[in-house]
RNA sequence: GCGUUCGUAGCUCAGCUGGAUAGAGCACUCGCCUUCUAAGCGAGCGGUCUCAGGUUCGAAUCCUGACGGACGUACCA
């Protein structure tokens, strides 16, 4: 439920009322438990503005305040603070929502906006790396996130599939298709023996070079040789996102090949508003003092990324129809963004209104500080890195309890891959981020594991109870009524989250719940003898909640739970 | 050179649309299992928020400058 609005517009009235400005009212959780629940900062900027005392001026909004539902008290404090409280009351009587609804009383947008979330994107000439991870991993979660607030997210893999070097990775294909089938199961090697061949063998080079006029052509030989080539690639990329967890699917692809027939006429638009400058023999638009020119055209008549960026972000907007176009992608690009969505806006490729993001991130880090390379200093395939992290998720977890190798294995997936993505998504996604397999696989701090350690205890004291859960939450201390605010804050957490397109807002708000409930747990005996009967119906409700707000969030952020850790 | 961005505890990081005494985790020291999963909880230790100015009742947060790092800087993606 949406509180912050709620106590948002409570305030605004008292304000309103009073004659004194209320449009931008902005509530904030309290920075300390003895300052309440929430906190109104704005008191001292108005008094500000009216000139008069920020203390009594507070005194008389606080007093003005008509609500009783939801507030239990209210103090003004230090310089004209209003600190405010919540009713036990609301609390309890609102947490019913959390136990069957599978929204967890998250209400959809009114507005359902069309968002296009450009994600992944890997290159069909080479096994996937860590370098696609972040992107992978980042967006999709946002793409769930998005959705579940009730947008629709169209998703694009935006997969490298043409280029020059499809006409020799191609060559080399129909070389050694009767040799064996298995020459495509390693890309990596794949490619580096086809550039070998090309390097070496003029006659092979040359047929490389052959192929990619026909494929320019749309020679029909080519184009199934191509065709298959891109497949197989593409059965790598689907079998680590279903390792992964990853929800891209074959309907989610449109390469760069797919835009190939629309350049020439990109190229004729941008002429026909008078955009395009031939310079050094390229075709370029200039932009202002600020951004280099963007070359759309090389000397040698070769399209380039930013041709077929802007002829996609032009299909997004007139064909997709989306409002939001948001792309997942390094930091790095920053200016390459900056410059297609300017050509874009100045070609009215895109509606004035339509949002264009890109949604950057950090580069991933080894724990000096370099860029993360294998021991050989190569780039490290994903599927390695995640077979790595299963393993040693299952290492892990062997020394703790015995396990049927099936049980193990799963569990050993999901804790595996929920480290990785979540030491991922739990950091500011625009700093570069330090892989370090101790830190995410670890047991404490703000890890995966922990979340899900929580999630199987609270599964556990359920299935021990093991009845109906049938009653009413009753808050009986702070820190039950602590979490049960916590609980009820999820949909400010996650519109926050979606707001700013960080994922990380809702993993440091998960640390927190667990934190929490942790505290609750050790505190507030559940299933032991001589508790009352009501009382450990309402500790199982508040359990039962916790556990559903993890497993929808840990969903959210694209990570799996487990019942028995 | 120009541009972007970052600089918070020994380490890894939150906090940044200005708010009260700057928060976590790791590491280190010490407590808590005949009691619901101790992979947990609690306590302690640890800070001139890089530096210098400025705006403000109030600055880690906004502005300017310096220093240090990363990245980018027209025919790669």
């Amino acid at each position: 439920m949406k509180i912050k609005n709620r106590l948002e517009s409570i305030i605004a009235q008292s304000l309103h009322s009073l004659s004194l400005p209320n449009d931008k009212v902005i509530v904030s959780e309290a920075s300390k438990i003895e300052f309440g629940d929430y906190q109104f900062n704005g008191m001292m900027a108005i008094a500000k503005k009216m000139k008069t005392n920020p203390r009594e001026l507070a005194l008389l909004v606080m007093n003005n305040i008509k609500d009783d539902e939801m507030i239990a008290k209210m103090e003004v404090a230090g310089a004209g603070f209003i600190n405010i409280w919540l009713k036990d009351n609301f609390l309890s009587s609102n947490i019913n929502i959390l136990l069957n609804d599978d929204r967890l009383g998250v209400a959809k947008s009114l507005k359902t906006q069309r968002v296009v979330l450009d994600y992944s994107s890997p290159n069909m000439g080479k096994q996937m790396h860590v370098g696609h991870l972040r992107s992978t991993i980042i967006g999709d979660a946002l793409g769930n996130l998005f959705e579940f607030l009730g947008d629709e997210v169209i998703r694009q893999n935006h997969i490298g599939d043409w280029g020059t070097q499809f006409g020799m990775l191609i060559a080399y294909l129909e070389e050694n298709k009767t040799s064996s089938n298995s020459s495509l199961s390693d890309l990596e090697s794949f490619y580096q023996n086809a550039k070998k061949r090309f390097a070496e063998d003029e006659a092979f080079a040359n047929k490389s070079r052959e192929n990619v006029v026909k494929l320019q052509a749309k020679e029909e030989h080519a184009l199934k040789l191509w065709d298959e080539f891109i497949d197989t690639s593409l059965h790598h990329c689907e079998y680590v996102y279903d390792k992964l967890g990853v929800n891209l699917k074959r309907e989610d692809i449109r390469g760069e090949s797919f835009y190939n027939d629309d350049l020439p006429v990109l190229l004729e638009d941008l002429d026909k508003l008078n955009l395009l400058t031939q310079s050094q023999g390229a075709s370029c638009v200039f932009l202002n003092e600020n951004l280099p020119p963007v070359i759309v055209k090389k000397s040698d008549g070769a399209y380039l990324y930013a041709t077929t960026d802007l002829s996609a972000l032009r299909y997004r907007t007139k064909q997709l129809n989306a409002s939001r176009i948001c792309y997942v992608a390094d930091s790095r690009q920053a200016e390459h963004f900056k410059q297609i969505f300017e050509v874009a806006q100045k070609a009215s490729f895109v509606e004035e209104q339509t949002r264009l993001e890109h949604i950057g991130f950090g580069m991933v880090m080894d724990k000096s500080g370099k860029p993360f390379k294998s021991r050989d200093g190569g780039t490290v395939k994903l599927i390695d890195l995640l077979d790595e992290a299963i393993l040693r998720a299952g290492e892990s977890i062997k020394k703790r309890d015995e396990y049927s190798e099936v049980e193990l294995q799963n569990i050993a997936s999901i804790v595996g891959i929920g480290a990785v993505k979540y030491a991922d998504l739990s950091l500011h996604r625009e700093s570069n981020y330090m892989f370090d397999w101790n830190k995410m696989l670890s047991f404490e701090g703000n890890t995966a594991l922990y979340i899900q350690y929580a999630y199987a205890r609270i599964n556990s004291i359920l299935e021990r109870f093991d009845g109906k859960l049938d009653g009413n939450v009753l808050i009986g201390d702070e820190l039950e009524h602590r979490l049960a605010l916590m609980l009820l804050r999820f949909e400010d957490v996650l519109l926050k989250a979606s707001l700013e397109a960080m994922p990380h807002v809702i993993s440091s708000y998960l640390y927190d719940l667990v934190t929490l409930f942790m505290k609750f747990y050790e505190n507030n005996p559940i299933l032991k003898d001589g508790i009352q009967k009501d009382v450990k119906m309402s500790r199982l409700i508040l359990s039962f909640a916790t556990a559903n707000i993890i497993k929808k969030a840990l969903k959210i952020l694209g990570i799996k739970v487990a019942n028995k850790i």
